[in-house]
Order: C-alpha cells, then sequence, then structure tokens
DNA sequence: GCAAAATTTGCACACTATGCAAGTTGAACG
DNA sequence: CGTTCAACTTGCATAGTGTGCAAATTTTGC
C-alpha cells in the first residue's frame, strides 16, 4: 500500500473517530449509531464496518504501533525499572501528550458501558502482549513464561498508576512513583515464608 | 425470590450454557444463533435475553459465587501465599473440577472469536475483582492500591498457570508451582538496583 | 492515457437486541 | 382449596448491527 491510500486510510480512521467521539459527547453513547457516527465522518455505514468491527472499537480508534520512541524509553533504560516503564507508557499509551481531559470522559464511559469496558480490556491485554514482546528483547535470555509474568506485573502497575493519576491531583510521574513503591511494598507477602 | 422461582432460574441458566456448548461444538460458533441455542434450551429467543446479554455470555455460564470453599482456601491459609491463590481458583474458578478437556475445547474458541476473547478477559477481571475484596478481608491494614497491585500480579500468575497447565502435560498443581518461581525469579528485576 | 488493482458504495437481508402487552406460573393468604 | 398479586415467559414489532456481493469510483503502475 502506497502514499496517497496509507494515508486516506489513516485518515479517515481517523475521522471516524473523531466523529464517533463527538457525538458520543454530545448525545450520549446509547443514542448513538453507527449510521450517525458514519454520515458524520463523510463515509457509507457499508465502508464503516470496513474500519472498525463495531461502535465502540470506533471510539477507541487503532491500537497504537510501537513508536521508535517507546521502543528507545523502554530498551534503553538501565533502570530503574519504573522510570522505563513510565516513559515507555507516556510515550506509547499515552501518545506524549496530557490527555487528562479526554481519557476522564473516556473513564466514564469506561464505567457506564460494559461493552467499552471490554474492549479497554482487551486493548490492555494487547499492549502487555506489545511490552512483553520488548522485554523478550530486551532480556532475550529469559524464559517465557517468566517474561509474560514480568510483563503482566509491570503493566498492570502502570495501568493502576494511570487509574490513579486520572483520579486524583498528582502528576503522572509521582502515581507512576506511587503505583511503583506499592509494588514493592506487595513483595514481602509474595516470598517464601520460613515455614517452607 | 424464593424456593423454586430460584432454582428454575439457575436450572435455566445452565440449560441455555449446556445448549450453546453443545451446539458450538457440534456446528461451530459461527454458525450458531440465539434463536438455535433458545430452541435446544426449550425457551424462546426474548427469554434468552432475560437471561443473558449475548450469545458469548451463554456460552461462559454464569459468573460464579465466591463459595465457602474458596473463601476458606484463601483466608486460612498461612502461607504460602502460592498455595493458598492454588487451593482458591481450583475451587472457584475450575469449580473443584478437572475440567481439562472441556477447557480445551474452550481455549480453542477463545483463539478464534474475538468476542469470546473479550469476554473471557471481562471474567478475568472480575474474577481477579472478587480475590481484591477477599485479600483486603485477610489484609485488613493495607492500603487499597498495594491490595489491588496483589490481587492482580497473584491473579495473572494464576491464570499463566492454568493457561501452562492446558497446553502441557503437567498437573495443575506443578503448574502452578512453575508460575509461581516463574514470579519470584522476576522479583530481582524489578527491585531498585545500586544506582537509585 | 489506459488497464489493473484497491477501495467505496448501494442493496438485500439475516441476525441481534429491546420495548411492550398479553398470557402463564408461583407465592402468599384466608 | 380458591383467589389475588407478583414474577416470569412469550409473541410481536421494529430499529440497529453486520456481512456478502456486485457495480461504481479512485489510485497506482507503466
Amino acid at each position: 500500500m502506497t502514499g496517497l491510500r496509507s494515508r486516506r486510510r489513516s485518515e479517515t480512521a481517523k475521522d471516524i473517530q473523531r466523529a464517533a467521539l463527538s457525538l458520543i459527547q454530545r448525545d450520549g453513547y446509547d443514542a448513538v449509531t453507527t449510521d450517525a457516527i458514519s454520515r458524520a465522518a463523510g463515509i457509507s455505514q457499508r465502508t464503516f464496518f470496513n474500519y472498525y468491527a463495531n461502535k465502540e472499537s470506533a471510539l477507541m480508534g487503532e491500537l497504537p504501533e510501537i513508536s521508535e520512541q517507546a521502543r528507545a524509553a523502554l530498551l534503553s533504560g538501565e533502570g530503574p525499572a519504573h522510570r522505563d516503564l513510565y516513559r515507555m507508557m507516556y510515550f506509547h499509551t499515552l501518545g506524549a501528550m496530557d490527555k487528562r481531559e479526554e481519557l476522564l470522559v473516556f473513564v466514564c464511559l469506561l464505567n457506564e458501558h460494559p461493552q467499552i469496558f471490554q474492549l479497554y480490556l482487551t486493548r490492555r491485554e494487547q499492549i502487555n502482549r506489545q511490552l512483553e514482546s520488548l522485554l523478550a528483547e530486551k532480556f532475550p535470555d529469559l524464559p517465557e513464561m517468566m517474561i509474560k509474568i514480568l510483563a503482566d506485573v509491570m503493566l498492570n502497575t502502570g495501568w493502576a498508576a494511570i487509574r490513579c493519576w486520572l483520579q486524583t491531583d498528582t502528576t503522572l510521574e509521582a502515581a507512576f512513583d506511587n503505583a511503583w513503591a506499592s509494588l514493592l511494598d506487595c513483595l514481602p507477602l509474595l516470598l517464601p515464608t520460613t515455614q517452607e
């Protein structure tokens, strides 16, 4: 796929997402139909389904690729691990922007609409798997199970930080620091006791 | 709600799930409609939707309550933590049965149908939150963030163990031991280095 | 500029899902 | 046991979702 077609596809995908978000903010999630989104985006409803599987997918937009910035943020880091994680998630998941207001709208929708919550979980899982592949690169000698568990532990802590950030007045960086500290505080509960 | 009505409701929910699983195994997921499931379960399609939101929910059945056995398995344990986790998940999530064959069917469907995968993730999340409430009970003085992170770490390790169990010839107990060992092996990677 | 490939669109239609009212069943009470 | 009421099921209508298919349009390569 070449220049104009590729660019056109990206722009249309983005147009659809913007139309979805705008209509949903105006009319409420349940009142917005795929037909309305399509018209607002300037395409036919039939074409809508060439881009997105359903309404909530349109609302969330496309899964971001791992950018060079996000890769570098994690791979080049020599520690501490949570600094790497913060920078990776900042560039990748938040798209290097402080999109707090937009994300707050989104969290509201999440809490009210199970379909969106489901898709959010799927997105999270997909991003966790992306991180997993990065970690496999960073630690080429670790077994697969360890990579998977490490990715899950790190990313779930990161998501908890983002959620905390959205609910309090703290900075994103401080939220990551706090979540990480909580994780480290949990470790003694996981370690073998003297009884073992 | 009293005796017969309550029992009737449970049985009908179960009938629907069984019908869904049976039809899907026979005809393939995409070929089975909510109408077909309803007829096979002996109810109208309209009633189907009084029980389940959609086809994949019917396939997965209802979310199990935390049984006394599962509670006891986690709350009474004095360690090691992964023994508690194993016993809790055995009683709660696997329903105290070795349902390996049925779960293998399910894993196949998971990998082929995004809607089922999404619902699986939602189920996982719901069970994680159930574990979280149990942990809050077991450790009443821990802050909320720690409880949340601890629940995520433990349950994700448990899910990884179950997935491993389904893919290898190992026993479920050994799979939990291995996954837990992998988790402990990850901890040094998370701890602060001397540079901090 | 032309031919081929890629993409959009209109259309038909099956399936999903919900509101509503009529019919049926279970529970409570005398 | 009979009656009344609440809970549940069902039929029906209908809007929205989602897909296959072929014609129309746009982009690409030469």
